[in-house]
RNA sequence: GCCCCCGUCGUCUAGCGGCCUAGGACGCCGCCCUCUCACGGCGGUAGCGAGGGUUCGAAUCCCUUCGGGGGUACCA
């Protein structure tokens, strides 16, 4: 490092040495709320550049803001994340060999830095009341100037600065910046850069927290972070970070600013606007962990492009847009990184969901329908707990599982096909839509099927069809949208359901028969 | 107000001076398959914000304009 050997063995902590992984990146979320859908965004195109260049990921917590703490984000922040797959190799949870991760247990990490930038000139205490900062704005504003600190502090004691209105007795500390302070830098994605030139930013504020500001340029420098990727809405402080950078003689990292994910109507993505601007939202509403992946990678990334040669030589060029993380990340390049802010938009992320809950195999969807088919009682009203389902329910819910997993976008959807088939003839509910469909000739039907199958000796769904076919097309003459349509009424209570026969073998026969004869005797 | 970033179908994107009468995906519409709903297959709809340049040639380069977004905190 640059400053004086004295300094270093004083009191300035310095970065470890050998630190794993030649490219180091991070995600640094606050704990304010419910983790926001951006945070998983920044962590999956950070983690794929660290596993493309072999390097390592970090997650650290920027908790230096005590009034917007906010008590269990954090926990849910490890979990949703973890939810995702996206995993870091240090971190607050697992520990590593730049700990602590947690901002607020680092603040006698911050203040010799802030001792030493008073002493070089380079900071400066300011005792202004919030009061009289945002007067001061306020007529800036009106006289059409940029607004800024206008150092009235500057150069003065606390006894001089006391003796003039707008004075606290608990200064914060304001970093000095001097006429020749960088406002253009190299970014990864965009090139170069301008940005404006930074207010004398506060650094340290009174209650003895850094700022963002501080705080990140002290802690990617000891953590070794060699890239900061982040999003586009902290361009405009970049170069207040690269004046740090400067004044502490560090290094500078690269930096890499992704676009902002934005709500229908082009603004920031908010919770307020968006729903789905909360992580936990996806899990509730029934999406797979890697469809959300891959569609986050699919904004503001392009699709996987193959180019291979045709029949006549020429060249044909395939996109893939279905593809895992893994795929991601061995094509991760900044360049290919758009600048412009994709919109939010669930509708590809409902496909993808589709196509991920075909791929799963029958255990893999099972296991994953399992929670939602819980909480919404599908099974019945007093099982609600995994250790309830017995081994015929899940005998059945696989046998049901070739048969729902193509018509579903989301997770949630499971139940209504799945109730019919864990109730009771006499219990089952016939919806009303369900009813209203039938034609005249649906009594005729059920009492003809259920002669026919009462009569049937294996009840498997091939038995099941020739019978019914025969009996309700050929010997009937219904078409067989009529004729089916009151056995499925009978068997679901719905409109919509799984293949017939293969419910009707799933169910059983005397299940069955008695469903046939309810319906039969309520018409 | 001031500063910065950005502008290809409704949405996500390919394109980086001629391969573009702009390609793919999702959505939407139609047809096929079909016991409902899906899945699957086939086809269709729709876009370079506008105006100036530069060039033999512009979606691609430059300028202006318009539009959108972000920042402007003792929040991150």
């Amino acid at each position: 490092m640059t400053h004086s050997p004295e300094r270093d063995s004083v009191t300035l902590p310095t970065v470890p040495a050998d630190l794993p992984g030649t490219v180091r990146v991070r995600v640094a979320p606050s704990p304010t709320g419910d983790p926001h859908v951006g945070t998983a965004y920044m962590a999956l195109f950070n983690l794929a550049f660290a596993r493309n260049q072999g390097g390592k990921f970090l997650f650290r917590l920027e908790d230096t803001d005590q009034n917007r703490y906010t008590e269990g984000s954090e926990q849910q922040l490890f979990d949703t994340l973890h939810w995702l797959g996206l995993n870091w190799d240090e971190g607050p949870d697992i520990g590593g060999p730049c700990e602590p991760y947690r901002q607020s247990e680092r603040l006698d990490t911050y203040r010799p830095f802030v001792e030493q930038l008073i002493a070089d000139g380079h900071a400066y205490y300011c005792w202004c009341t919030p009061e009289r900062l945002a007067l001061m704005r306020e007529s800036q504003r009106k006289a059409n100037r940029p607004t800024g600190y206008d150092r009235l502090c500057y150069g003065k004691t606390e006894a001089e600065r006391a003796t003039l209105p707008g004075f606290t007795p608990n200064p914060v500390v304001r970093m000095l910046v001097p006429e020749d302070a960088p406002t253009r830098f190299a970014d990864v994605i965009r090139g170069e850069v301008n940005a404006p030139f930074p207010d004398d930013q506060v650094i340290l504020k009174a209650d003895g927290f850094p700022t963002y500001h501080l705080a990140v340029v002290v802690d990617d420098h000891l953590m070794g972070i060699t890239h900061v990727v982040r999003g586009e809405e902290w361009i405009s402080s970049t170069p207040k970070h690269l004046l740090l950078y400067r004044f502490l003689g560090w290094p500078t990292p690269q930096f890499a600013h992704m676009p902002l994910l934005r709500n229908a109507d082009r603004s920031k993505i908010s919770k307020r606007k968006n729903p789905a601007a909360r992580l936990l939202w996806f899990r509730e509403q029934g999406y797979l962990p890697q469809a959300l992946v891959n569609f986050l990678s699919l904004l503001g990334y392009p699709p996987i492009i193959d180019t291979a040669a045709g029949p006549n030589g020429e060249n044909v060029v395939t996109e893939r847009e279905v593809r895992s993380f893994e795929e991601f990340a061995e094509d991760f390049d900044f360049g290919k990184i758009s600048t412009v802010g994709p919109i939010f938009d669930m509708k590809k992320l409902d496909w993808l969901n589709g196509v991920y809950i075909r791929e799963l195999s029958t255990a893999d969807f099972v296991q994953a329908v399992l929670p939602y088919l819980l909480a919404d009682k599908a099974f019945g009203p007093d099982i609600d707990s995994e250790r309830q389902v017995s081994e015929p329910i899940r005998e059945r819910l696989a046998a049901l599982a070739p048969l729902i997993q193509t018509r579903m976008t989301k997770l949630t959807e499971a139940t209504d096909y799945v109730r019919p088939f864990f109730s009771d003839a006499e219990q089952l509910p016939i919806a009303d839509d369900a009813k209203a469909q039938l034609k005249d000739s649906a009594p005729q039907v059920l009492s003809a099927v259920t002669d026919a199958l009462a009569a049937l000796d294996e009840w498997t769904a091939e038995n099941l069809e020739a019978s019914i076919r025969q009996t309700v097309i050929e010997g009937l003459e219904l078409k067989p949208k009529v004729g089916f349509t009151p056995i499925r009424v009978a068997t679901s209570g719905q409109r919509i359901s799984p293949p017939l026969f293969e419910s009707l073998e799933i169910l059983g026969k005397d299940e069955s028969l008695r469903r046939l004869r309810r319906l039969a005797g309520s018409l």
